[in-house]
DNA sequence: CTTCTTGATCTGCTTTACTATATATCCAAC
DNA sequence: GTTGGATATATAGTAAAGCAGATCAAGAAG
């Protein structure tokens, strides 16, 4: 509950929010309960590598160990595919458009 | 113990070595028993983000998740680093001298 | 109002990572 | 032979992850 499991959490959430998933529909897609996932998303498990390779493979991601001298490329790359991501795909879920459209 | 797991145990393994660290001053450094550093690295043991990212910042090493699109990318960087470190640093540790020398 | 979806929380239970410590192998050097 | 460094294994106890399932609260929608 300390180094960078509040970390993971928040992009674990970020990335399933990102796929347009129910918590429950990635517990089906990742073999994890949803009362599992919910805990780590707030950070309140300190998750074996299994339960974080199940739900990132769900979600499209991979994990690596990185050499921390290779941290900063790798952080600018991530910015990129992030911006790319951005303009290229705009998924624009849902436009909840207000109630009257006279 | 399936998937990636004999992965990771390699890599930390092979982190390990090229640190030039016993089992033992690793476990000092990062608070692991020597006892689990060795399950570890034989891949007998679904560890603990906990365990992993102490170990691995033991060995100058951060993990990240990327998305699987990027991953080409990353894997790039990572092996250009990998011979970068080889041809500018070449700790040659141990040419063990052949037994002739008469 | 009721219904449905989503996420958070609880209970009970099983499994296993993790710890501490000791011991066993193996191998190289003296 | 013995000694010493390194890794692998053994045992026993504790804490927590993980699972299954139900439930609850909040919001949106009919």
């Amino acid at each position: 509950m300390t180094y960078s499991t509040e970390h993971i959490a928040k992009q674990l959430k970020a990335a399933r929010e990102n796929n347009g998933l129910s918590q429950r529909e990635l517990s089906v897609k990742s073999g994890v309960p949803q009362s599992h996932i919910s805990k780590i998303e707030n950070g309140n498990v300190d998750l074996r590598l299994s339960s974080l390779v199940g739900i990132a493979r769900a979600l499209g991601m991979e994990w690596a160990l990185i050499p921390r001298q290779a941290m900063p490329a790798i952080n600018a790359i991530l910015k990129q595919k992030q911006s790319e991501a951005i303009d290229d795909a705009p998924p624009r879920p849902a436009y909840s458009l207000e109630d009257d459209e006279d």
